[in-house]
RNA sequence: GCGGUUAUGGUGAAGUGGUUAACACACCGGAUUGUGGUUCCGGCAUGCGUGGGUUCGAUCCCCAUUAACCGCCCCA
């Protein structure tokens, strides 16, 4: 029986590869515009760092994870999200040690939860990330969403919704905390079971419950804006202000919960189109109480994640045509025994010499070659018989035009190359 | 994890309980003994997701299984 690729995978075909390269080349450019340096953490960790990090109330840790035992018997699990093994690593290395701070750094790499797939939900998925450990400034926060913004503004995505809020420090989240569950208890009982067992654990949660958003109480549910305390409003005035300021548009939503445990102040998220509905492209916020959780010194720190597969459906809807690969310099059309020994020599010629070329290699005849030239986007095809073996010489054909010309072997890569600079400026 | 829809060649997609599984595109070849993107002609599924069952006989009926898509949940 032929083997499948497992559930909730997929493969990136030759197709649309390129698009995949461009952009993670322009997720590169942006973050070295933003002076974001990458790093590369393991695809797993130990188990324990997710159920610390992420937070042992959340989906993710709950239901999600890919954990497994190693022949050594060590519980580690398939990272499904990036932030918690940078901070590790932020603190395995002690970078808050290091005299340029904060660390702004960031990832581009499959991450992995198990979970129903669908459209623009995978079981392995890419993130591009960026955090920026060991900051306060609220100017900080401001230069994550920019960079996030940048970032699918240079690839042509228009239809975007920056939604943000502010969950506040601990104290006035333990203050909205518990108004919430003042305000949610008496009537705790006409919600889905879901919510009940959020009452307790998380309430914050139930203002994200999409089957009680009709409730009454939702409306009049308390606010965490207002359960703000002098500092952590202050906090967020001075962040919504510098996007004033940098003229970047947003919308407020007190109801905005991440799905992850250890975000405090500043919280966001980028929706954009997807196939038939709108979804979160990007989330992020901020988390200073997370690199002392684990066990590093009280650091704050703050970032976004945004996934490579949403992005790409939101090009699609949009119908944003990322150009294309590069097409071949020339092709080497060979016809008859000589020419056809004759062509791997010529061709390797053209290669160091940094043409793009190539030939054909399925015994096919002229015109088979010509289409394979063709399908390759042959700029020239360069012809090679009996003839030209003997005069030393071969018919070059412009594909553009149809025109063409007899030219030396000799002389044969400065002609590609000075007609090749005509057409496309380059090489 | 729950509910719904679907599964036929490289691709899109018809179809029937019974010797040959439409059609289109793509591909290969020929018309044009050495030239592409147009046209005409020819070729191209020992096989109908996988496993089992019913039957004289199943791609078509039944069961299971796997996967994809959509909705819920949740999120990137």
């Amino acid at each position: 029986m032929q083997i499948q690729i497992p559930r909730g995978t997929y493969d990136v075909l030759p197709v649309d590869a390129f698009a995949w390269q461009k952009i993670e080349k322009t997720a590169r450019e942006v973050c070295a515009l933003f002076n974001y340096k990458e790093m590369r953490t393991p695809i797993f960790e130990s188990t324990n760092l997710f159920q610390r990090g992420v937070g042992d109330t959340t989906d993710i840790v709950q239901k999600e994870m890919y954990n497994f035992k190693d022949r050594g018997g060590r519980d580690l699990t398939l990272r499904p999200e990036g932030t918690a093994s940078f901070v590790r690593a932020y603190v395995e290395h002690k970078l808050f040690g290091l005299p340029s701070q904060p660390q702004k750094l960031y990832y581009i790499g499959p991450m992995f939860r198990y979970e129903r797939p669908q459209a623009g939900r995978m079981r392995q998925f890419t993130q591009f990330g960026a955090e920026a450990l060991g900051s306060a400034d609220p100017s900080i926060d401001a230069e994550v969403i920019a960079l996030a913004m940048t970032f699918y503004q240079k690839l042509g995505l228009k239809s975007l919704n920056l939604v943000l809020n502010s969950l506040g420090d601990p104290e006035s989240r333990a203050a909205h905390r518990d108004a919430l569950i003042a305000h949610f208890k008496p009537s705790i009982g006409e919600f889905c079971e879901d919510c009940q067992n959020r009452l307790e654990k998380n309430p914050l949660r139930i203002l994200d419950c999409k089957e009680d958003h009709d409730h009454p109480l939702m409306a009049t549910a308390p606010s965490i804006i207002d359960y703000l305390n002098e500092e952590s409003r202050e906090y967020f005035a001075k962040v919504k202000a510098i996007l004033d300021e940098m003229g970047i548009a947003y919308e407020l939503d007190p109801t905005l919960v991440r799905g992850l445990d250890y975000y405090n102040h500043t919280t966001f998220e980028i929706m954009g189109a997807s196939k038939g509905a709108i979804t979160t492209l990007m989330g992020g916020g901020r988390y200073n109480g997370l690199v002392s959780e684990l066990g590093g010194p009280e650091t704050p720190g703050i970032g976004f994640a945004l996934s490579i597969e949403r992005l790409l459906l939101a090009l699609e809807v949009e119908g944003v045509q990322l150009s294309a690969a590069p097409s071949l310099d020339c092709f080497i059309v060979a016809i008859g025994e000589k020419a056809e020994n004759k062509a791997p020599v010529l061709l390797n010629q053209l290669r160091q010499s940094g043409l793009y070329a190539d030939k054909d290699y399925m015994e096919r005849k002229v015109k088979g070659q010509f289409k394979q030239a063709d399908r390759d986007h042959a700029k020239f095809v360069v012809v090679i018989g009996d003839e030209e073996l003997e005069a030393q010489k071969a018919v070059v054909k412009n594909m553009a035009d149809g025109t063409q010309e007899d030219v030396a072997f000799a002389s044969l890569t400065d002609y590609l190359k000075e007609k090749l600079t005509t057409i496309d400026g380059v090489k």
